[in-house]
DNA sequence: AAGTTCATGTAAGCAGTTACATGATTTC
DNA sequence: GAAATCATGTAACTGCTTACATGAACTT
């Protein structure tokens, strides 16, 4: 469903396109948020199509299909948007090595919490980037709020990261 | 590999154990990290007997099967904690809808943002109730560092929420 | 003419979900 | 004797990954 949704949003968002370039779009805007790549989209799209969200337009040149969303692609991605029950299940990695972290020695542990605080702080720097370089238009206003919350999820892993190879390293000398 | 990560670990801290208690241990514990169900774990744990990661004890009462770690459990988990290469594609269905929020009216989301930051409060109380109760012990000890990440986890989500409505009433009103 | 980019797909396989199915043992 | 809990699984399906496959149209 969320593949769904998201291509229902970069389609409405920036108007009609194709798989192709709906991929394009994919990897320079909402990949932060949601991955996915063209051997997924592609039948997505067909589906898509086959339920009434989007029809397709005439074959341009090289074979090209430019996709728009119908009213009924427009009412799903509404409701989908303000539905409230989004219970899903947590299956996040980065979580899960946490929970096993304690199995290794500090020896082990804290040079690889302070690594994984670089790679966060450096994304985290990208981000920023992102954030101050960027001029206030149509396609930046869209990814706005996401943006902001990627900054805080890395400033928080990279604060997590760097915390808890302090308290290894304390409680090992202490 | 993260699900047979999970059942290395859960093995190792708790000691062998039977599919049946696996997905127990899992409820109450890593499930916060990475969700399993039952469906999941007992094909996952015939096939870690056929690759030597874990061992079949004798069949108990109610045909129950006990699991215990091989030393190649071991390496293996040990192998894959250290292992800094953890580039995993981003499926965040709630950073997804943060990029999607400026589809919708502020009549909308204003109060779609409250709600779920409402939601993130009370899990958040619930994490920090968990931390505050239990005692020093092993089990404890052993998602120590994975529950304040949680706690993190939520407080930013709430306060990204929160201040994400305020900015959108804000700008909404000026 | 060769190389790059545009443009679309399929196939095999792994991971995860939901629902179905069965039966033994303990507890009331 | 009935109900709850223990205990194991399978089957059909959806979602996602990796690799394969093809060819048209620009660009040098």
């Amino acid at each position: 469903m969320s593949l769904r949704m998201a291509l229902l949003g970069l389609l409405t968002a920036s108007g009609p396109a194709s798989g192709y370039d709906l991929t394009k779009r994919f990897e320079s805007s909402v990949n932060h948020a949601w991955h996915a790549g063209h051997s997924q989209i592609y039948p997505e799209l067909a589906k898509m199509a086959a339920d009434g969200l989007v029809t397709v337009g005439e074959e341009g040149p090289r074979g090209r299909k430019t996709y728009t969303v119908t009213e009924e692609g427009s009412r799903r991605l509404h409701d989908w948007l303000v539905t409230k029950e989004h219970f899903r299940p947590v299956r996040d990695e980065g979580a899960l090595r946490a929970f096993l972290l304690p199995m290794l020695e500090p020896e082990e542990s804290v040079p690889l919490l302070r690594r994984e605080a670089g790679v966060y702080a450096a994304r985290l720097a990208e981000l920023e980037a992102l954030e101050a370089s960027k001029p206030r238009e149509r396609e930046t206003r869209f990814g706005r709020y996401a943006l902001d919350l990627g900054i805080r999820q890395m400033r928080m892993m990279r604060d997590w990261a760097e915390e808890t190879a302090d308290r290894i390293e304390h409680a090992a000398r202490g």
